[in-house]
DNA sequence: CAGTGGTCTAGACCACGAG
DNA sequence: TCGTGGTCTAGACCACTGG
């Protein structure tokens, strides 16, 4: 007899849980509480443990729950939560905002990583990269301003391809698949260059995201990029994420 | 027969994302084409379907696949990539910084929310809520700023609190639970009070994070965080999230 | 050591949507 | 229409880890 329920559209995992997350928001469970064990709420939503368990796995994502095997799962006690940051192709995001985009490299060499940075990379001082500098323009105003260490050994293809007409940024995320990013947001007052490439005034706010990225050959690339003074970088929080 | 090969302690469902990933990575498959469906994937590795389902699920969330029922399984055109920050509570994140926390309110009065900030909210103008600036410190410098609207009517049982003495902050992330969140990152220059408050000089870069948090009754909280210059929020990548 | 979550499986039915 | 992913189930074994 298969009763599905009326009503009830969505996944059943989704279901239950919108119903834990609802007992934890009304205090029902309060923060710190044991919840039921896996195998009580799957008699009593009468769904397998396995739905249950993916149910209870996505809260646990969500930093709602603590899960520990043995010791149960409880409401956690900071609920600490987690946001996305989407990391597209700066050209999409330009014409998305229905502005033309356009592109312009303001330099290019060859030239050997400088310290500071391969410390940050932990990455052996000295070796030569490509560096460059250039300008994304949305609607002919400076959108970003990108100053970027490509590592040619991890990306064997690029010396072939003419940087100066092509978009290093998006050859680089449609061809050099990483493996693995890390990536920070800080303010920094405009220096002399970011200001003139900008065309904004020396000592702006300007947000600044670093976005290092490696792949199984190693690190492939570094990049500073200064945004417009003004723009935001906006997060959607993980809650509703895919189930 | 548990045939259980050697040197994979992982998860299956683990393996799998990984070799998938490899030959994504490594151009086996390229971007655009079509993959195997989940039932041949079960046969080549010996998986169950779910098992497959699992994994490329996985690597779809990483924005490495597309999806589509019928259509069956590309690797995404564009591998979009997402990267998680946390958010976590402020004394924890200056503890772990091995600094002592203090925290010292410096206004707080019930007043009329702002046209400007309603508008952003979605919120009738003009309704009143509890307004509070304080400041949070690490060994005794300036950590953050953080200047915050709360609605009362969605947060009921904070007037019992003691704002002047607690931390709301603390309070809210432990007791008002929210079910959407929207943060955004931008970067100012620090006006008279923020130069003040924080202790630096008036146009000094500062990261500010904007926060709105809702729950079942509405909107929570609506609070501008200014951090320390030269602050860094850092965030990992989703990749090898949990499985 | 034993309870709890972590994971896998084989089979099943369903929903979507490309052709 | 019908192939493909989406989801569920019942059962099983395992891996941690608290007591």
């Amino acid at each position: 007899m298969t009763d599905r329920q009326a009503g009830s559209t969505s996944p059943k995992a989704h279901n239950i849980a919108n119903e834990v997350r609802r007992r934890i928001v009304e205090r029902e469970w309060r923060q710190g509480d044991r919840i039921p064990d896996e195998a009580d709420l799957a008699i009593e939503f009468d769904a397998a443990r396995a739905t249950v368990n993916k149910a209870l796995q996505l809260l646990a994502d969500e930093g709602l729950l603590d899960r520990r095997r043995r010791a149960g799962t409880r409401v956690a006690i900071d609920p600490v939560r987690k946001a996305t940051v989407t990391i597209s192709i700066v050209r999409e995001q330009v014409e998305q905002a229905g502005m033309a985009y356009n592109y312009r490299v303001v330099a290019q060499r060859r030239s050997p990583l400088p310290a500071a940075i391969a410390a940050r990379l932990d990455v052996p001082e000295g070796q030569v990269m490509i560096h460059m500098r250039a300008i994304h323009y949305g609607d002919g105003r400076p959108f970003q301003l990108e100053d970027r260490w490509i590592n040619p050994r991890a990306a064997p293809d690029l010396e072939k391809t003419d940087l100066w007409q092509l978009n290093a940024n998006e050859w680089l995320v449609r061809n050099a698949t990483y493996l693995r990013a890390e990536l920070t947001f800080s303010a920094e007052n405009a220096n002399r260059r970011d200001a003139r490439l900008l065309q904004t005034g020396t000592g702006q706010a300007l947000l600044v995201m670093h976005r290092t990225t490696w792949n199984d050959l190693g690190f492939i690339t570094f990049v500073r990029v200064a945004f417009q003074p003004g723009h935001r970088v906006g997060t959607e929080n993980g809650e509703n994420r895919g189930l």
